[in-house]
DNA sequence: AATTGCTGCAACCGCAGGCGG
DNA sequence: CCCGCCTGCGGTTGCAGCAAT
């Protein structure tokens, strides 16, 4: 497909970098109102000023209720570096084997951590030196899965730049490594997976919200959300999130409200009291279960 | 305590493929 | 068949957090 193509959003008029919780807010809830039938429209409905490429790709990764926070387990290892070997770097095609994960977070996964794990063990096997191989490898990353090469010759045979070793992981160790608690950018409103999934996130992530928004973060377009406004039975939450927005902005209250996040009864409780407010909140507005049943 | 280097995650970019007109 | 639009994919980068010095 040559050259000429225009380009998927006009790049200035568009915010890129992290996205806000008041962001996601929006996306989270146009998507559950609306579905994401047209990713490149979708932007404009919700009043976001994203290319319809970076709404797809926070929603798929990160926002989508299904998708599965927290530590890949032993299993889920070996799965990527089975499918990786057969595979290659088809990320997505191995995400598809791993429920709840994406192809952004086992591509991740995959160069950050195995990938150096079996270049450890296959340089390791190289040199023969199978005695120092284990215990380099076990302490040589953050992760405590210890890989074992039980088959030389397929070494470099695989099918992608990274197909270097057949690797065994021990399903006897825990994995150290996981996603790094969720960046004051990343907001997951509901929990499918309980299993693996830090149950403490929508706390922190919530009260993260207001960290966010104290720091003027959002750029919405209130032009934009008042042509054709999909939303506009939506009012009140808007207008709690501009409220929110210019209640924040001012800096006097802005200080009154981080004074009251840390007054008599401590600034944990208050948060939390914060949290389970905005919790219910959302759960009511994206029509959710009560608290704690997603 | 300050600085530097490293690690890992989130997000962007460009290209490829599918599909409809 | 060609063209243009849209989505999806994979590579790459930016940056925050952490560890080491």
């Amino acid at each position: 497909m040559g050259g000429g193509r225009a380009p998927c959003c006009d790049k200035s008029k568009v915010k890129k970098g992290p996205w806000s919780p008041a962001e996601d807010l929006r996306l989270i809830t146009f998507i559950h109102k609306h579905g994401h039938g047209n990713w490149r429209a979708l932007p404009k409905q919700a009043g976001l000023l994203r290319c319809g490429k970076s709404c797809r790709l926070r929603w798929i990764n990160y926002l989508n209720p299904d998708v599965k926070r927290g530590n890949f387990s032993p299993e889920e290892e070996q799965t990527i570096i089975k499918l990786h070997q057969s595979l290659g770097n088809k990320w997505s095609k191995i995400a598809s084997h791993l429920p709840g994960r994406t192809d952004n977070e086992i591509k991740n996964v995959w160069n950050t951590h195995l990938k150096k794990k079996i270049l450890l063990v296959k340089d390791a096997n190289l040199y023969g030196d199978e005695t120092n191989n284990e215990s380099s490898m076990i302490s040589s990353s953050s992760s405590s899965t210890s890989f074992m090469s039980c088959d030389n010759n397929n070494i470099g045979n695989g099918v992608g730049d990274d197909q270097e070793a057949r690797v065994v992981l021990s399903t006897q160790c825990s994995p150290s490594y996981g996603l790094k608690e969720a960046s004051s950018s990343s907001s997951s409103i509901s929990n499918s997976s309980a299993d693996q999934v830090d149950v403490s996130r929508p706390r922190e992530e919530v009260s993260s919200l207001f960290d966010e928004v104290n720091k003027q973060d959002v750029c919405m377009s209130d032009e934009v959300v008042g042509i054709g406004d999909p939303l506009e039975s939506d009012d009140d939450f808007w207008n709690m999130l501009a409220n929110l927005d210019s209640f924040l902005s001012n800096e006097a209250q802005l200080q009154e409200f981080q004074a009251s996040q840390s007054s008599n009864f401590g600034e944990e409780s208050d948060r939390e009291n914060e949290c389970r407010k905005w919790l219910s909140y959302f759960e009511n507005e994206l029509e959710l279960e009560a608290t704690g049943n997603r």
